[in-house]
DNA sequence: AGCGTTTGGTTAATCGATTAATCAATTCCG
DNA sequence: CGGAATTGATTAATCGATTAACCAAACGCT
């Protein structure tokens, strides 16, 4: 997997000191039996020479590639980078790279990007599988990263859990009658952490679920949520189920003239990157992505170094070990991140300040 | 590269076939002189076993790895999806795979990301430089994405002109006092935007810059930009580097009750995923990312193939041929989007509807 | 017919690291 | 002291694809 045009590769180790070849491997793996001083001074040749091991030679014969491939559903989705940049530093901790593949975000599946990654010979998949979508057995082990109630998951936040401390928190500050709001009613993640949220609220509470995406699809992107109307009926809060929404909602109410959190409280979910620095900054849950990422990359890895011996000559037989890995611990707590958007609900009777719509 | 544990090789069709593994070889390139049905058949016969080529084989005997490496200078840019998929789609197109690889956001520099990658034997690299920083030669074939006023840039978009063209806008719409907003005063993109800004507003508008990351250094990260107190002074449009920027003006500016764009009109810079869907929905500047990974990956391909002579045995000697790619096309065009955050300017004397601060 | 050329294909070397199988030299121990 | 066990290192095969070198047969041309 190398152009290592010039570099120096073990035989000139080995040559420089005169051993073969065989001793310097071991040397510097640690794994054959090599004397103490003899593995010193190859390993002070080895960094005199500037030696960078062949990922090529190692893979061929070794079948193992030190890659592992990402593969992303919409890379639109703005947690990308959290997670792009958990998966490549857990793997880079274990001495594996990280090959991206997304589906490109239309008709393509997720599957042909699979296909990619296997193609390239990744050892394991890390997939964020797109909103409900299972995946067939694939030539690798597989670690998923979804939702703890999606089967044959692997590790993720505790969405669940989640959604119950925002809906607590606006529990505590007196809110009686509150709007969830969803984006796609196909995502296990999105009913999860409205769930959750739902399982949270006494009977004492009121609330409605709406899911955007739905209505978008009719109204064009344009569309109005008519959040002024629902506050109107006395809504004194919003629960999103992400920071994006939360943001449409923040601001769309902010140019009706309401006052969050002052009128309406506004809750994301995933604190993004721009949920710190809006005004009023963003209350949400915040994911611990090293984590998970950490535990999805061992997880998987155990299963890849575990497998070894399956690598059979003999014709593909069925085998009693899953693809889809699991992980010791599957769901990881997510954190209530409280910031200005929340506040005490609004008195009773709502208040609208000025109905004009922009 | 692979873990083709049962997978079918050259040896096996060519058995299968009683021919050569070469012929195989030959026929599944298009390279060596194979007769038509021949081809035809080892085509078939490749199909029908469901062969892929192992990467490691051909990785191993070529010495490349059909693999870039993508250094990202800090990954919490969301202008880091986009980037992303286009290098993924762009390279893909190309046969390649990408390798991602970020700074980690903190001491660690850029420097030991493109170690990482180099050791894995990319065969060339994309690299978003950190602020004004020079990357020094590696061994492998660099492709900068930068500004076109950087020195040893590859290709980008014209932020330069960018800014021109915001300006331009907010010029036609009567603007005669604007705040340019700029965030790291270090970053070249950033200086690009707002000098060509600058150079488009007549010497008739009055405008001021300021720079956003000295203050927060200072003020701690919730910092207020005190823009009431800056509207006061007549400004009727705030014209930021970032749609990040561009949102925490628009939210500050909106709960302070200014409205946007009746009283002051905001723009943005490369139209983020959340610009659209906010209320107002921002006027901004997109960038044609596609464009620009399709011409980075194929200038940076033209290198790679173009150095395979290089592969010298004799002792590194200097070589003419520079690291760092250069493309026919360095800078492409970028696209003003008009939305909803852009009016015509205030009445000349400014009001302010109720000076509250949050 | 005779000699050069093209066509179609094979042989074998090669890339670099790993590792099972050996082998030589010590060391151990009754 | 002599056979067994241990230590330290070497040999050579192997992973899979590529490609330079080579060869045989068919063809073309005078």
């Amino acid at each position: 997997m190398a152009a290592q045009r010039t570099g120096p590769n073990l035989t000139k180790i080995a040559s420089a000191l005169g051993v073969s070849t065989a001793t310097v491997s071991n040397a510097l793996s640690g794994k054959g039996r090599v004397s103490a001083d003899l593995v010193q001074k190859i390993r002070q040749k080895a960094d005199e020479l500037g030696y960078v091991p062949s990922n090529a030679g190692r893979a061929l014969r070794t079948g193992r590639s030190g890659v592992l491939g990402l593969v992303l559903p919409d890379i639109a989705n703005p947690l990308f980078p959290q997670i792009a940049q958990a998966m490549e530093m857990a793997a880079s901790n274990n001495g594996y790279g990280v090959l991206i593949a997304d589906s490109r975000g239309e008709v393509t599946t997720q599957t042909d990007a699979i296909g990619r990654l296997i193609e390239r010979g990744v050892d394991g998949l890390i997939v964020i599988p797109r909103r409900g979508t299972r995946i067939g057995a694939v030539g690798c082990p597989v670690a998923m990263v979804d939702t703890p109630s999606t089967p044959g998951n692997t590790v993720s936040a505790d969405h669940w859990n989640g959604g119950e401390q925002i809906a607590r928190h606006l529990s505590d500050l007196g809110h009686k009658k509150i709007l969830l709001l969803g984006n796609d009613p196909a995502s296990n993640v999105q009913n999860d952490r409205i769930g959750g949220m739902k399982a949270a609220l006494g009977h004492d509470i009121c609330h409605q679920t709406i899911w955007l995406e739905p209505i978008l699809r009719n109204g064009g992107t344009t569309a109005s949520l008519k959040l002024p109307h629902l506050v109107e009926t006395g809504v004194t809060a919003v629960a999103t189920v992400s920071d994006l929404l939360a943001l449409r909602v923040l601001t769309e109410l902010q140019t009706a003239g309401f006052r969050v959190p002052g009128h309406v409280s506004v809750t994301g979910f995933d604190d993004l990157i721009f949920s710190p620095v809006v005004t009023p900054a963003l209350t949400t849950v915040h994911m611990d992505m090293a984590q998970i990422a950490e535990i999805a990359v061992v997880a998987l890895l155990a299963e890849i170094t575990g497998n070894r011996a399956i690598k059979t000559t003999t014709p593909p037989q069925k085998r009693t070990v899953p693809d889809t890995v699991m992980a010791d611990t599957s769901r990881v707590p997510m954190e209530l991140i409280i910031r200005s958007s929340t506040g005490p609900a609004f008195p009773y009777q709502t208040h609208v300040p000025n109905g004009e719509t922009l």
